[in-house]
DNA sequence: AGTCTGAAATGGTTAAACCATTATAGACTA
DNA sequence: TAGTCTATAATGGTTTAACCATTTCAGACT
């Protein structure tokens, strides 16, 4: 690998090594994909000590700028997603209570209704078939009754996805995905689907996804906001009746 | 299908401390301010060498779950202000260039706008009368002429902070101290201010405040939405004329 | 009363050794 | 020949013990 690291300077000798690596990756000197050099050779590069090193390390891995795989081949990875983070954080705002689910589902409202306004605006002719066809399968799994439920579920998720890409604005995927993660330990214990509430769900998306595929901003936005606002009411009402976790 | 196990290993000494410190700042048990005990301390109590538990801390640092201070009375105090992390994670996005500047923007409208909106319909009187307030100071430092600009700028700052603390939801402050710490480098290079430009900045600034005051949602959020885009197009125009940074 | 100084507390760094995990090549077996 | 076991080597994980650097503060000295 091409890149050259110069000697480790500053107080904090670990903080220099990180930023030199962050900057390494962060200009595309290195690529998601790249392996970093083993331990031992980064500390003759940076002219550090292994457990210097090995803390300029752990932050990058909590920044999810790299992964440490063990054993051989094992080593510093660079990585790509970097929507992980973002969830870890909203992860902290929720359990240290500063943020609520009630707060978290008045936001989502307005992230979900601004996405469906951008993706009506921005689909393209590709787009709406994709959007179509993600509908048609949905309505499969529907009908087939109980057994592919869940299968409807993750139909759901899809659709949400697929409309944040549409959008065109990467803020959005980003967004979505931390407060799905976030929010996913909830669906498993109060999001049991019944008939009535599947059947209300699959009217939303298809409403929301019809209006996209229309070009009908206006409507698209509200029908998502509403979509999650039924949504979200829902699952207060379970949540009420099942007490404490 | 609905549950997510994942791999059970034991090993990674240093993830466990990081766990069971989270846990105790996370539960409460130790609060913001608090001082956990000496290195050499910490290390007895988990069983771990300093290496370990300082890969550990290295970790609950970069979380910003605590923050370790030199010398004499040094040590790692908890932490409470979790905007941070959302800021410097923005920051990694922004500058893996995932996100630019036009998708922030983007954003911002929503959000700014949600936010007007929310506030137009929460803010108390004792609310009203602050923001009221602070519009005057604006006002105050507008006429007093150019060498009090900047104090203007930084109340541009102070009510848009107001706007969010008043709609209730905290996840709009962090957000809205991500994207301004983001954004900050720009104003410094891009945002030199004229008399015009202050102007219709006091104009859009009084007009979202007075909807707010006046409790008139819609009006507020078409207000905000309006001034982050009419600013939006300043810097992107001001960015044309200022080639490549 | 003010200033200087040095000791103590604490984080930062180093070095060398050893343990644990994993991929793989090559031996062994069916 | 095909499959499976095994030894080995590459690499991260952990420990230990020592020393360096920074900061505060009590007490000495103006």
């Amino acid at each position: 690998m091409g890149v050259h690291f110069h000697k480790a300077k500053q107080n904090r000798i670990y903080q220099d090594v990180v930023e030199q690596i962050q900057n390494a990756i962060l200009d595309g000197q290195i690529v998601p994909g790249d392996k970093l050099p083993p331990e031992r050779e980064l500390c003759e590069m940076f002219q550090a000590s292994r457990g210097t090193l090995r803390e300029a390390l752990r932050i990058l891995e909590q920044k999810s700028l790299i992964e440490i795989r063990l054993g051989m081949n094992g080593g510093a990875y660079v990585k790509d997603a970097n929507a992980e983070l973002m969830a870890e954080n909203l992860a902290i705002l929720i359990q240290s209570q500063n943020v609520s689910l009630r707060h978290l589902a008045e936001f989502r409202e307005v992230v979900e209704g601004a996405v469906a306004e951008l993706a009506a605006v921005r689909a393209t002719a590709t787009d709406k078939r994709k959007l179509a066809d993600l509908i048609g399968q949905a309505a499969g799994y529907r009908e087939q009754g109980p057994h592919l439920w869940d299968k409807f579920v993750h139909m759901d998720e899809k659709i949400h996805i697929e409309l944040a890409c549409v959008a065109g604005n990467p803020l959005y995927r980003f967004i979505h995905h931390s407060i799905h993660k976030n929010i996913h330990r909830y669906y498993d214990t109060l999001l049991i689907v019944g008939k009535d509430e599947m059947e209300e769900n699959f009217r939303d998306l298809s409403a929301i996804v019809d209006a996209v595929v229309t070009g009908d901003a206006e409507r698209a936005k509200r029908c998502a906001a509403d979509h999650v606002r039924r949504f979200s009411a829902y699952m207060e009402q379970k949540k009420r009746h099942t007490p404490d976790r």
